[in-house]
DNA sequence: TAGGCGTGGCG
DNA sequence: TCGCCAAGCCT
Protein backbone atom coordinates (compact mmCIF):
# COMPACT_ATOMS: atom_id res chain seq x y z
CA UNK A 1 0.00 0.00 0.00
CA UNK A 2 1.86 2.88 -1.42
CA UNK A 3 -0.25 5.70 -0.42
CA UNK A 4 -3.02 4.27 2.20
CA UNK A 5 -1.38 4.41 5.78
CA UNK A 6 -1.36 0.68 6.79
CA UNK A 7 -2.88 0.32 10.38
CA UNK A 8 -0.89 -0.88 12.52
CA UNK A 9 -2.11 -4.19 13.64
CA UNK A 10 -3.75 -4.68 17.19
CA UNK A 11 -1.06 -6.17 19.40
CA UNK A 12 1.76 -5.14 17.54
CA UNK A 13 5.10 -6.36 18.98
CA UNK A 14 6.18 -3.49 21.21
CA UNK A 15 9.78 -3.91 22.78
CA UNK A 16 8.95 -5.03 25.80
CA UNK A 17 7.07 -7.90 24.37
CA UNK A 18 8.28 -11.48 23.66
CA UNK A 19 7.29 -11.18 20.21
CA UNK A 20 9.37 -7.66 19.59
CA UNK A 21 12.31 -9.01 21.63
CA UNK A 22 12.04 -12.32 19.77
CA UNK A 23 12.36 -9.93 16.43
CA UNK A 24 15.56 -8.89 17.61
CA UNK A 25 17.00 -11.50 17.94
CA UNK A 26 16.36 -13.09 14.86
CA UNK A 27 17.15 -9.95 12.87
CA UNK A 28 20.23 -8.92 14.76
CA UNK A 29 21.71 -12.67 14.81
CA UNK A 30 21.31 -13.05 10.70
CA UNK A 31 23.31 -9.46 10.21
CA UNK A 32 26.32 -11.09 12.28
CA UNK A 33 26.17 -13.65 10.48
CA UNK A 34 25.47 -11.98 6.76
CA UNK A 35 26.37 -8.09 7.39
CA UNK A 36 28.39 -6.79 4.13
CA UNK A 37 32.06 -5.53 5.17
CA UNK A 38 31.22 -2.33 4.08
CA UNK A 39 34.27 0.27 4.69
CA UNK A 40 31.72 2.84 7.01
CA UNK A 41 31.76 -0.02 9.08
CA UNK A 42 34.78 -0.25 10.10
CA UNK A 43 35.54 1.15 13.21
CA UNK A 44 38.49 3.09 11.46
CA UNK A 45 35.68 5.23 9.47
CA UNK A 46 35.30 7.04 12.63
CA UNK A 47 32.03 9.74 12.35
CA UNK A 48 33.15 11.53 9.52
CA UNK A 49 33.50 8.29 7.14
CA UNK A 50 29.72 7.09 8.74
CA UNK A 51 28.83 10.87 7.65
CA UNK A 52 30.14 10.73 4.16
CA UNK A 53 28.75 7.29 3.68
CA UNK A 54 25.14 8.22 4.68
CA UNK A 55 25.26 11.64 2.50
CA UNK A 56 26.52 9.25 -0.44
CA UNK A 57 24.08 6.37 0.18
CA UNK A 58 20.90 9.24 -0.01
CA UNK A 59 18.79 7.44 -3.16
CA UNK A 60 22.14 5.79 -4.43
CA UNK A 61 23.14 2.07 -5.05
CA UNK A 62 25.95 0.86 -2.50
CA UNK A 63 28.07 -0.20 -5.43
CA UNK A 64 27.94 3.48 -6.95
CA UNK A 65 28.80 5.17 -3.83
CA UNK A 66 32.09 2.79 -2.71
CA UNK A 67 34.98 3.97 -5.05
CA UNK A 68 33.39 7.63 -4.59
CA UNK A 69 33.73 6.95 -0.85
CA UNK A 70 37.37 5.44 -1.03
CA UNK A 71 38.68 8.46 -2.88
CA UNK A 72 36.69 11.24 -0.89
CA UNK A 73 37.80 9.42 2.29
CA UNK A 74 41.77 9.35 1.26
CA UNK A 75 41.73 12.59 0.01
CA UNK A 76 39.33 14.76 2.76
CA UNK A 77 39.93 12.69 5.63
CA UNK A 78 38.68 15.12 8.22
CA UNK A 79 35.84 17.35 8.16
CA UNK A 80 38.53 20.35 8.43
CA UNK A 81 40.75 19.14 4.97
CA UNK A 82 37.02 19.50 3.13
CA UNK A 83 36.26 22.27 4.82
CA UNK A 84 39.06 23.87 3.69
CA UNK A 85 38.67 22.89 -0.19
CA UNK A 86 36.11 25.13 -2.12
CA UNK A 87 32.61 23.92 -2.88
CA UNK A 88 33.15 23.51 -6.72
CA UNK A 89 36.05 20.71 -5.62
CA UNK A 90 33.53 19.06 -4.07
CA UNK A 91 31.00 18.86 -6.52
CA UNK A 92 33.70 17.68 -8.90
CA UNK A 93 34.96 15.00 -6.69
CA UNK A 94 31.03 13.96 -6.34
CA UNK A 95 31.60 12.87 -9.66
CA UNK A 96 28.26 11.10 -11.39
CA UNK A 97 27.10 10.05 -7.83
CA UNK A 98 23.73 12.36 -8.55
CA UNK A 99 22.22 14.72 -6.96
CA UNK A 100 24.83 16.94 -7.21
CA UNK A 101 23.87 19.29 -4.46
CA UNK A 102 24.44 16.93 -1.52
CA UNK A 103 28.23 17.24 -2.14
CA UNK A 104 27.65 21.15 -1.49
CA UNK A 105 25.79 20.55 1.38
CA UNK A 106 27.97 17.99 2.74
CA UNK A 107 30.89 20.49 2.05
CA UNK A 108 28.75 23.46 3.99
CA UNK A 109 28.40 20.32 6.94
CA UNK A 110 32.26 20.04 7.12
CA UNK A 111 32.53 24.15 7.50
CA UNK A 112 29.54 24.11 9.78
CA UNK A 113 31.57 21.36 12.07
CA UNK A 114 34.61 23.42 11.72
CA UNK A 115 33.08 26.71 12.98
CA UNK A 116 30.76 25.16 15.84
CA UNK A 117 32.23 21.70 16.74
CA UNK A 118 35.71 22.26 16.29
CA UNK A 119 35.97 19.99 13.71
CA UNK A 120 34.39 17.00 15.43
CA UNK A 121 31.09 15.26 14.13
CA UNK A 122 28.99 16.25 16.58
CA UNK A 123 27.32 13.71 18.93
CA UNK A 124 23.92 14.91 19.38
CA UNK A 125 20.84 14.22 17.13
CA UNK A 126 19.56 17.78 17.39
CA UNK A 127 23.46 18.85 16.51
CA UNK A 128 23.22 16.51 13.94
CA UNK A 129 20.29 17.99 12.15
CA UNK A 130 21.03 21.25 12.33
CA UNK A 131 24.10 20.79 9.58
CA UNK A 132 22.68 21.36 6.15
CA UNK A 133 21.56 18.00 4.50
CA UNK A 134 21.09 16.43 7.26
CA UNK A 135 17.42 15.06 7.85
CA UNK A 136 15.65 12.58 10.03
CA UNK A 137 17.50 9.66 9.12
CA UNK A 138 20.76 11.12 8.20
CA UNK A 139 20.83 12.59 12.04
CA UNK A 140 19.48 9.14 13.64
CA UNK A 141 22.33 7.09 11.36
CA UNK A 142 25.33 8.96 12.02
CA UNK A 143 24.20 8.98 15.56
CA UNK A 144 23.44 5.46 15.90
CA UNK A 145 26.00 3.97 13.45
CA UNK A 146 28.58 6.28 14.94
CA UNK A 147 28.29 6.78 18.58
CA UNK A 148 26.35 3.68 19.09
CA UNK A 149 23.10 5.53 20.12
CA UNK A 150 19.21 4.41 20.26
CA UNK A 151 17.60 6.06 17.79
CA UNK A 152 15.04 5.02 15.23
CA UNK A 153 16.48 4.86 12.09
CA UNK A 154 13.44 5.05 9.42
CA UNK A 155 15.20 4.65 5.86
CA UNK A 156 13.29 2.82 2.73
CA UNK A 157 14.58 -0.72 3.78
CA UNK A 158 13.29 -0.27 6.98
CA UNK A 159 10.17 0.68 6.14
CA UNK A 160 9.43 -1.81 4.02
CA UNK A 161 10.52 -4.52 6.49
CA UNK A 162 7.83 -3.07 8.94
CA UNK A 163 5.47 -2.94 6.16
CA UNK A 164 5.74 -6.57 4.93
CA UNK A 165 6.20 -7.96 8.38
CA UNK A 166 4.15 -5.87 10.56
CA UNK A 167 1.65 -4.28 8.54
CA UNK A 168 0.89 -7.07 5.98
CA UNK A 169 1.82 -4.50 2.90
CA UNK A 170 3.49 -5.30 0.09
CA UNK A 171 4.83 -1.71 0.66
CA UNK A 172 5.15 1.18 2.92
CA UNK A 173 2.88 4.15 2.29
CA UNK A 174 4.28 6.95 -0.18
CA UNK A 175 5.37 9.17 2.48
CA UNK A 176 6.78 8.44 5.75
CA UNK A 177 3.18 8.38 8.45
CA UNK A 178 3.17 8.68 12.13
CA UNK A 179 1.87 5.66 12.33
CA UNK A 180 5.25 4.02 10.85
CA UNK A 181 7.34 6.25 13.55
CA UNK A 182 5.42 5.40 16.31
CA UNK A 183 5.93 1.71 15.43
CA UNK A 184 9.77 2.03 14.77
CA UNK A 185 9.98 3.66 18.61
CA UNK A 186 7.84 1.32 19.87
CA UNK A 187 10.34 -1.92 18.52
CA UNK A 188 13.01 0.13 19.81
CA UNK A 189 15.25 -2.01 21.89
CA UNK A 190 16.41 -0.60 25.29
CA UNK A 191 19.32 -0.62 25.40
CA UNK A 192 21.74 1.50 23.15
CA UNK A 193 24.22 -1.36 21.57
CA UNK A 194 21.19 -3.44 21.07
CA UNK A 195 18.96 -0.81 19.25
CA UNK A 196 22.29 0.15 17.15
CA UNK A 197 22.58 -3.48 16.22
CA UNK A 198 18.84 -3.27 15.10
CA UNK A 199 19.01 -0.43 13.14
CA UNK A 200 21.65 -1.64 11.02
CA UNK A 201 20.42 -5.27 10.98
CA UNK A 202 17.02 -3.92 9.74
CA UNK A 203 17.98 -2.04 6.77
CA UNK A 204 20.51 -4.76 5.76
CA UNK A 205 18.15 -7.38 5.99
CA UNK A 206 15.87 -4.25 3.58
CA UNK A 207 18.74 -3.96 1.24
CA UNK A 208 19.83 -7.78 1.27
CA UNK A 209 16.72 -10.08 1.43
CA UNK A 210 13.23 -8.03 1.94
CA UNK A 211 14.24 -6.53 -1.33
CA UNK A 212 11.52 -4.18 -3.23
CA UNK A 213 11.03 -5.91 -6.43
CA UNK A 214 12.14 -9.66 -5.63
CA UNK A 215 12.26 -10.65 -1.84
CA UNK A 216 13.86 -14.10 -0.72
CA UNK A 217 11.82 -15.01 1.70
CA UNK A 218 13.82 -18.40 1.75
CA UNK A 219 16.48 -16.26 3.05
CA UNK A 220 14.73 -14.56 5.95
CA UNK A 221 15.33 -14.58 9.31
CA UNK A 222 11.38 -13.63 10.16
CA UNK A 223 9.73 -14.84 7.62
CA UNK A 224 7.35 -17.80 9.32
CA UNK A 225 6.06 -14.76 11.41
CA UNK A 226 6.09 -11.84 8.41
CA UNK A 227 2.47 -10.73 7.97
CA UNK A 228 2.63 -10.36 4.78
CA UNK A 229 3.51 -13.62 3.94
CA UNK A 230 1.08 -14.64 6.34
CA UNK A 231 -1.73 -13.21 4.34
CA UNK A 232 -0.72 -15.00 1.14
CA UNK A 233 2.04 -12.01 -0.23
CA UNK A 234 -0.79 -9.91 -1.46
CA UNK A 235 0.37 -7.61 -4.33
CA UNK A 236 0.16 -3.62 -4.11
CA UNK A 237 -3.28 -2.85 -4.62
CA UNK A 238 -3.74 1.19 -4.18
CA UNK A 239 -2.79 3.74 -6.34
CA UNK A 240 0.60 3.43 -8.22
CA UNK A 241 3.78 4.93 -6.58
CA UNK A 242 4.86 8.82 -7.81
CA UNK A 243 7.42 8.04 -10.98
CA UNK A 244 10.63 9.95 -11.02
CA UNK A 245 10.30 11.38 -14.62
CA UNK A 246 13.46 12.09 -16.19
CA UNK A 247 13.78 12.05 -19.76
CA UNK A 248 13.44 15.59 -21.02
CA UNK A 249 13.50 17.36 -17.66
CA UNK A 250 15.23 19.93 -16.10
CA UNK A 251 16.89 17.34 -14.17
CA UNK A 252 18.80 15.79 -17.08
CA UNK A 253 19.64 19.00 -19.15
CA UNK A 254 21.24 20.15 -15.17
CA UNK A 255 23.23 17.03 -15.33
CA UNK A 256 24.40 17.75 -18.95
CA UNK A 257 25.76 21.60 -17.91
CA UNK A 258 26.88 20.05 -14.87
CA UNK A 259 29.32 17.13 -16.51
CA UNK A 260 30.81 19.86 -18.80
CA UNK A 261 31.76 21.86 -15.69
CA UNK A 262 33.24 19.09 -13.81
CA UNK A 263 35.62 18.19 -16.80
CA UNK A 264 36.38 21.36 -17.43
CA UNK A 265 39.56 23.11 -16.06
CA UNK A 266 38.93 26.24 -17.32
CA UNK A 267 35.99 28.74 -17.09
CA UNK A 268 33.19 27.58 -19.90
CA UNK A 269 31.56 30.08 -22.23
CA UNK A 270 27.99 30.25 -22.77
CA UNK A 271 28.19 28.64 -26.32
CA UNK A 272 29.98 25.44 -24.97
CA UNK A 273 26.66 25.27 -22.99
CA UNK A 274 24.63 25.64 -25.29
CA UNK A 275 25.46 22.55 -27.21
CA UNK A 276 24.25 20.48 -24.38
CA UNK A 277 20.52 20.80 -25.17
CA UNK A 278 18.57 22.02 -28.29
CA UNK A 279 15.51 23.85 -26.67
CA UNK A 280 17.01 27.48 -25.58
CA UNK A 281 13.97 28.35 -22.72
CA UNK A 282 14.62 25.34 -20.79
CA UNK A 283 18.35 25.40 -21.12
CA UNK A 284 18.54 28.79 -19.06
CA UNK A 285 15.88 28.26 -16.79
CA UNK A 286 18.49 24.61 -16.15
CA UNK A 287 21.30 27.08 -16.08
CA UNK A 288 19.87 29.19 -13.87
CA UNK A 289 18.58 26.74 -11.72
CA UNK A 290 22.36 25.72 -10.94
CA UNK A 291 23.40 29.13 -10.39
CA UNK A 292 20.43 30.05 -7.94
CA UNK A 293 21.58 26.53 -5.90
CA UNK A 294 25.12 27.61 -5.91
CA UNK A 295 26.15 24.91 -8.37
CA UNK A 296 27.60 27.14 -10.65
CA UNK A 297 29.13 30.56 -10.51
CA UNK A 298 28.95 32.84 -13.75
CA UNK A 299 31.66 35.00 -14.50
CA UNK A 300 31.91 37.85 -16.63
CA UNK A 301 31.88 37.67 -20.40
CA UNK A 302 29.38 35.09 -20.46
CA UNK A 303 31.58 32.18 -18.86
CA UNK A 304 31.03 30.02 -15.78
CA UNK A 305 32.45 27.31 -13.46
CA UNK A 306 31.77 25.50 -10.23
CA UNK A 307 31.89 27.80 -7.28
CA UNK A 308 35.18 28.55 -5.65
C1' DT B 1 2.96 18.26 1.50
C1' DA B 2 3.81 17.29 -3.10
C1' DG B 3 7.23 17.82 -6.19
C1' DG B 4 12.02 18.87 -7.63
C1' DC B 5 16.41 17.08 -7.58
C1' DG B 6 20.94 12.74 -11.09
C1' DT B 7 22.43 8.63 -12.50
C1' DG B 8 22.73 4.03 -14.00
C1' DG B 9 21.60 -0.93 -13.46
C1' DC B 10 18.27 -4.36 -13.61
C1' DG B 11 14.01 -7.36 -14.51
C1' DT C 1 12.72 -1.76 -24.23
C1' DC C 2 11.60 1.04 -20.39
C1' DG C 3 9.74 1.77 -15.99
C1' DC C 4 11.24 0.82 -11.46
C1' DC C 5 14.40 1.35 -8.02
C1' DA C 6 18.60 2.91 -4.95
C1' DA C 7 20.74 4.20 3.23
C1' DG C 8 16.57 11.49 1.49
C1' DC C 9 16.53 16.42 1.83
C1' DC C 10 14.50 20.74 1.09
C1' DT C 11 10.98 24.07 0.05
Amino acid sequence: MRDSAAPVPAGAPGENTARGRALHGLVIDWFQEHARDLPWRRPEAGAWGVMVSEFMLQQTPVNRVLPVYQEWLARWPRPADLAAESPGEAVRAWGRLGYPRRALRLHGAAVAIQERHGGEVPTEHAQLLALPGVGEYTAAAVASFAYGQRHPVLDTNVRRVFARALSGSQYPPNATTAAERRLARELLPDDEPTAAAWAAATMELGALVCTARSPECVRCPIAASCAWRLAGAPAHDGPPRRGQTYAGTDRQVRGKLLAVLREATEPVPQAVLDRVWHEPVQRARALDGLVSDGLVEPLAGRRYRLPR
